[in-house]
RNA sequence: GAACCGGUAGUUUAGCCCGGUUAGAAUGGGCGGCUGUCACCCGCCAGGCCCGGGUUCAAAUCCCGGCCGGGGCGCCA
C-alpha cells in the first residue's frame, strides 16, 4: 500500500493508502466518527463506520496523538477536502499524554507570551507552519535569483574579533584564551570575498545584535539575506538589483504557496518599480507634505518617518515599498561611499512602513577608508586585515542586506517579528 | 537602562472602578449518550483568583514591593 502525504490524496480516488500524522480533531456520532488528521502536507477527514473496533479506538484518541491508518480514498462532502479516507486500520503510534497548552485547531487562542513559551505545540498550528513555508520560499528565490546571476554563495565566520559597524552591542564569547564576538554583520567578510575576485557574493546566515531593544520589529539573533557585488557603477546598480530580486522573491512565493497564500490572507505586493526618493526630499516630505518641523533637521529616519514615507508612497503610487537614498554620512557606517561632503550611497528600502534592507556602495579607496574612519573616531589599527586588502587590488563594489524575518513579517502581515522567527531570541528569551 | 498596560481553571475570558452569595463562561480533559459530522450536539464530573506584605470585621477586588508577560522609548537593522 502507498504511503503518501495528504496533499497528495486528492489525485488516488478509489485507491488504498497509508497515511500518518497527529489527531487535530476528533468527533464520535455513536457508531460514526470522523476524524482529522494533519500532516505537514495538510488535513483530511477520516472516516471509521461499521467497525467497532476501530470506533473503540477512536473514542480513545486524544488531540495530538500520533497515528497511522490505512484506508480507502473515496469522495468527501466535508468541508475540509475534497476527499476524506474510509479507514480500515488505525495504529497509535504515539500518545500525546498530557493537556495541551494551547488550541492548535485555533478556536480558543493564545497570547503570545503563551505561545512563545509552548512554541514547539504553537507551531502545530497550519497557520504557522504556512508563515514558515513562505519564508522558505522567500530564501530559496533569494537564492535562485542570484545563482542565476552569478553570484557565488559563501559562508562567513560568526565567530569574529572585531566590531563592523562600531554601532551596534556584540555579544561576547570566550574563545579560547582570548574575547572573540558573535558576528553582527557578514560585513567585512563579503566584502573581502568580492575583493579577492569572487566578484559576486551572497550568504544567507543569522547575525547577533546585543541591543537591549524590546519592540515587535526587533531580534538579537536574526536572519540576514545577505549580497555584495563587485564593478558597480553607484548604488542605483544595487537598487535595480534589489527592486527585481524582491519582485521575483514576492513572484515566487505567489506562484509556489497558493495555499498558504489563502490561509494566511498574504497580499502580495504587485509592482514594476519601486519609487526611490532621496533623503533630502523624504525629509521635505515629512516637514511640508505631513507638517512635521522636528524633521527638518533630521539625520536619519525614525520609525514614524519610516511608516510615514511609505504612506506617502502608497498614497502616490499605489507601492508599498520604497528605497530611501543618500542618507547622511553622520548615520551610515564609515565604509559608505560618499555622495558629497554630507551624503553617502546608502540606501534603505522600507516596505509597509519598516525598513527591511540596508545597502549602498561602498569605499574601495584605501586613503578615503582610511580617512573616514577616523572622522568616525575608528582607529585603522583595529581594521587592518579588513584594510590591507584594499592594496591588494579593490574594485568599486557593494551590496545589501535583507531582514528575512521583517520581510517575512511584513508580506505576511504579522504583527510581531517574533512569529516570524522559528525560536525567536529577545531580550528576555533564550528558550525554547 | 528609567516611565505605561496587564496577570482569574491547561488555554482564552467575565467579575475588579463601587471590597461582602457557592468566582461565571467558552475551549480543552474525564465519564455517558448519539450513523454524515465539520467550532457536531446533549447530560454529568474534575479544574482557577501570580507571589509576599499592608489596609479592613471582611480582599480576586484597595495600597506597596517582587516576579512574569505585553506594548512602547532610547539605541539599533
Amino acid at each position: 500500500m502507498k504511503k503518501v502525504f495528504i496533499k497528495d490524496l486528492l489525485g488516488l480516488k478509489g485507491r488504498k493508502v497509508v497515511i500518518h500524522g497527529w489527531i487535530h480533531k476528533v468527533r464520535v456520532l455513536g457508531k460514526l466518527a470522523f476524524i482529522v488528521l494533519r500532516d505537514s502536507s495538510g488535513l483530511v477527514q477520516i472516516v471509521v463506520k461499521g467497525r467497532q473496533d476501530l470506533l473503540q479506538k477512536a473514542r480513545r484518541l486524544n488531540m495530538e496523538d500520533v497515528v497511522e491508518v490505512s484506508g480507502l480514498v473515496v469522495e468527501s462532502e466535508s468541508k475540509i477536502s475534497p476527499v476524506e479516507v474510509l479507514a480500515d486500520e488505525l495504529t497509535v503510534l504515539n500518545r500525546a499524554t498530557e493537556v495541551l497548552p494551547l488550541d492548535v485547531t485555533g478556536a480558543v487562542g493564545a497570547e503570545l507570551g503563551t505561545r512563545l513559551r509552548y512554541r514547539v505545540v504553537d507551531l502545530k498550528r497550519p497557520e504557522n507552519l504556512a508563515v514558515f513555508k513562505i519564508q522558505a520560499e522567500l530564501i530559496d528565490a533569494f537564492r535562485r535569483y542570484l545563482r542565476s546571476r552569478g553570484f557565488i554563495e559563501i559562508y562567513t565566520p560568526k565567530i569574529v574579533a572585531m566590531s563592523t559597524e562600531g554601532g551596534a552591542e556584540l555579544f561576547e564569547v570566550q574563545y579560547f584564551e582570548r574575547k572573540a564576538y558573535l558576528a553582527q554583520s557578514p560585513q567585512i567578510y563579503k566584502q573581502l570575498a568580492v575583493i579577492a575576485g569572487f566578484e559576486r557574493v551572497f550568504e544567507v546566515g543569522p547575525v547577533f545584535r546585543a541591543e537591549k531593544h524590546s519592540t515587535t520589529r526587533h531580534l538579537n539573533e536574526y536572519v540576514s539575506l545577505d549580497l555584495e557585488m563587485g564593478f558597480i557603477s553607484d548604488e542605483h546598480d544595487l537598487m535595480d538589483l534589489e527592486e527585481g530580486l524582491v519582485r521575483f522573491m514576492f513572484k515566487s512565493v505567489e506562484e509556489n504557496c497558493r495555499r498558504e497564500i489563502k490561509l494566511l490572507n498574504v497580499t502580495i505586493p504587485d509592482f514594476d518599480k519601486i519609487p526611490r526618493l532621496k533623503f533630502p526630499e523624504a525629509k521635505e516630505i515629512l516637514s511640508e507634505y505631513f507638517n512635521l518641523r522636528e524633521y527638518e533637521h533630521a539625520e536619519d529616519l525614525d520609525q514614524r518617518g519610516e511608516e510615514l514615507i511609505c504612506q506617502y508612497v502608497q498614497e502616490m503610487h499605489e507601492i508599498p515599498l520604497a528605497f530611501v537614498d543618500l542618507f547622511p554620512l553622520s548615520s551610515r557606517p564609515f565604509y559608505t561611499m560618499p555622495y558629497d561632503e554630507t551624503y553617502g550611497r546608502s540606501f534603505d528600502l522600507l516596505f509597509r512602513g519598516l525598513e527591511v534592507s540596508t545597502g549602498g556602495q561602498r569605499i574601495h579607496n584605501y586613503d578615503l577608508l582610511i580617512r573616514r574612519m577616523r572622522e568616525k573616531g575608528l582607529n585603522p589599527e583595529n581594521f587592518k586585515y579588513y584594510l590591507e586588502a584594499f592594496r591588494y587590488g579593490a574594485p568599486p563594489h557593494g551590496g545589501f542586506a535583507l531582514g528575512a524575518e521583517r520581510l517575512t513579517m511584513k508580506l505576511v502581515g504579522l504583527k510581531n517579528i517574533r512569529e516570524a522567527s522559528l525560536f525567536p531570541r529577545d531580550r528576555f528569551r533564550v528558550e525554547p
